[in-house]
DNA sequence: GTCAAAATTGCAGCGGCTGCAAACTTTTAC
DNA sequence: GTAAAAGTTTGCAGCCGCTGCAATTTTGAC
């Protein structure tokens, strides 16, 4: 993995072959495969993070709070996560600014995330996780918080405060004039 | 496109080759790859609809109409389009559906329109293209319309509709329960 | 040291995709 | 009608991503 962001962050997506990842990182090119499904798998797809499932953590979180700041909430060990390998994000991010047939990879990446956001926000709410509303907080929040990330890859701004201001707006609506957020 | 769309929809993405799909289509090989940069191209990446941009659209809605209805309306004619295209569409949104790897590629063909909506929101706030605001806004409202359209595509019910009833949540904010929507 | 389980590797091969140059078709000018 | 120009289709050779399989090497428990 580290080999792959090192050379692509170098060189560019096209002009690293697998050959030349498995070389740098002293593997034959029939190990890389047996680690990662695709080359730009190696950029992205190191083992998702554990822990206690979305579901859990949402139903977790109690039943006062209202459904944004307890999705927030819920996603708060991964944002410290992402935060804690700062310098390892924010190369992935920039790697992927700069190749952008990479975004769709960040995006399914968060796709089974939103899926599990789904049951859970359907548990929370009483819905069936059929029904509409669940499957757009699920989408709204993970457009939400992909947006703060890559504003953080820019800005380096704290992540978290990035997130709960994006979080804001998905709670308040998504109004024309937001002193606090435009600036 | 015709051919490729029904190739994968009969056998899966997976067991279609493009020499498949060149010979359904009889033309070579060479040739599909002189229309499609990819084979998965030929499923979503026909032709943008061209029209004026979603920035004069946008731009074009009275300065009273708040933001939310405003993008609605700019985006009212790409709506009726892909209504008007019902069959082709639903069947592009089976086959996503049945081979998940295309999902990324769907959010991509968005991308571009979100891009112009990210300059867009930006011209009409008089905010800055590099605020968090505009950015916000424009994947909030693409994610939005996303799963308007995956909602579509199982229910059938009218598409502008669905739209409207997910730009709804999306102004007035993400809340619990909202009576109208969860049905 | 022995042996079984696990990790690594080579190899053969399919399929996606590209550059190039040849063949063919259509358009245009006269 | 003809011939040059312009555009389209095609074959070919070849790189690269990726996979199944079987052989080899490494690891670790005893």
């Amino acid at each position: 993995m580290a080999a792959t962001l090192r050379l692509v962050d170098e060189r560019g997506l096209e002009h690293v072959t697998v050959e030349d990842i498995s070389e740098a990182a002293d593997v034959s090119p029939r190990t890389f495969f047996n680690y990662f499904a695709t080359k730009d798998d190696a950029l992205l797809g190191g083992p998702l993070p554990h822990g206690p499932s979305m579901h859990d953590r949402l139903l977790a979180v109690p039943a006062g709070v209202p459904l944004v700041p307890a999705i927030l909430q819920a996603m708060s060990a991964d944002i410290a996560e992402i935060q804690g390998e700062r310098d390892l994000w924010l190369t992935r991010l920039r790697v992927i600014k700069s190749n952008p047939s990479l975004l769709p990879l960040l995006v399914a990446r968060g796709e089974c995330a939103e899926e599990e956001t789904v049951v859970a926000v359907a548990a929370r709410t009483g819905l069936s996780t059929d029904d509409l509303f669940p499957q757009l907080a699920a989408t709204l929040t993970g457009a939400a918080f992909r947006t703060a990330m890559m504003r953080w890859a820019t800005t380096g701004d704290n992540l978290y405060d990035l997130v709960r201001e994006t979080f804001e707006v998905l709670e308040k609506g998504l109004a024309p004039t937001h002193e606090e957020v435009t600036r």
